[in-house]
DNA sequence: AACCAAACGCACAATCTGTGCATTAAGAGG
DNA sequence: CCTCTTAATGCACAGATTGTGCGTTTGGTT
């Protein structure tokens, strides 16, 4: 995906990173996500893999476990639902439900630690935001600007779980969403 | 701060303190922020103190790196500029001018490896927004609720800020203030 | 002045980091 | 099927880092 392009897709590369995946993805598993219970050669062991093979490919430990995060938080592929909100509710969701998790908050911050990373990831998320968009202007529908649906919705959902670890219920993503729609609550209670 | 409470608050401990995060400072400007030019060792020589102590007061590099981290991104105290607005822009816009920097990003990364710091960054964050609601409401100012501050303005700032690597000029601070107080652009353009 | 607990420095074994050099395996072309 | 080329991997190892047991110092207290 955004790891390095491999010239060699079939083979013994492929195979090494997907080990080496799987060795991290288990070992942090094993210790609820604590960084310091991990290392190079220890992810190398239980990957089947020299230790030298990880440094040359990922530099050092952290780029590796960006790597394997933003691998694990590819959001669903956006499908037609049949209406924007429907649409919105079974892309994004899931994807809170997932990374609101004290497991899944710390592969969040794996991936932070990588710049160029993260950057392709906003990317992405941009893509499936514009297919989204895409999707209700096919059928009609108006459709608020992409800028606005990272800003009301993903924004401040990922910024609460990275900042003040709130669980999915509390992010309340459906009033977030109606909110964008324009047909939820009112959007600035003043008092 | 928010680091460990230290029962001898004007001892050698502070002066150890002091020592260590300049040390960090330092050592991370020397560097652009490049993490794996820093080691504890070298914490410890630059501060002039042995390693063992860092090991015991912080437990890893990482958790140093975000007590200092929280140290230095404590925004502008507050303070009373005649009006809502001139209060928010007082109080938000040197931060974003300050962490939307590589520097500043790396920083707030830094924060982010620590749990426990992060939510506490996140109550001394909230604390100021409510202070800028106290203000407006003592001069007769109608003020949006304090998630709403959270959400419209803060979050997508730091968000963008983190994943797109967004400069301050891009995200346009005083714009996303004018739509949370209701008299900017409108908030949702459809199409 | 004497005491106590917390904080620190020292020393050191275990572990990790990262790189030169040899070896292997994937894919191309005959 | 065989050979060739080169990217990818394994091996070995010097240097650096991690983290802890133990003795010493410091600062607040009585």
């Amino acid at each position: 995906m955004m790891t390095t392009a491999t010239p060699r897709p079939g083979g013994r590369s492929a195979r090494v990173q997907q080990a080496v995946h799987q060795a991290v993805r288990s070992l942090l598993a094993e210790n609820d996500g604590d960084r310091t219970a991990l290392s190079v050669p220890l992810v190398a062991d239980r990957a089947g893999v020299n230790s030298s093979t990880i440094y040359r490919r990922w530099g050092d430990l952290p780029r590796l476990l960006a790597a394997v995060a933003s691998n694990q938080m590819l959001p669903e592929q956006v499908e037609d639902t049949g209406s924007l909100r429907g649409d919105m509710e079974a892309w994004f969701i899931p994807y809170v439900e997932e990374f609101s998790s004290d497991l899944g908050r710390q592969v969040l911050r794996d991936m932070l630690a990588d710049g160029a990373v993260t950057r392709d990831y906003f990317a992405l998320m941009n893509g499936h935001v514009e297919e989204l968009r895409r999707l209700a202007k096919a059928r009609g529908e108006a459709a608020p600007a992409a800028r606005d649906i990272i800003d009301v919705v993903v924004a401040p959902v990922i910024y609460r779980i990275l900042f003040n670890h709130e669980s999915a219920t509390e992010l309340n993503v459906q009033d977030r969403i109606s909110l964008l729609l324009n047909t939820g609550p009112a959007s600035s209670r003043q008092s």
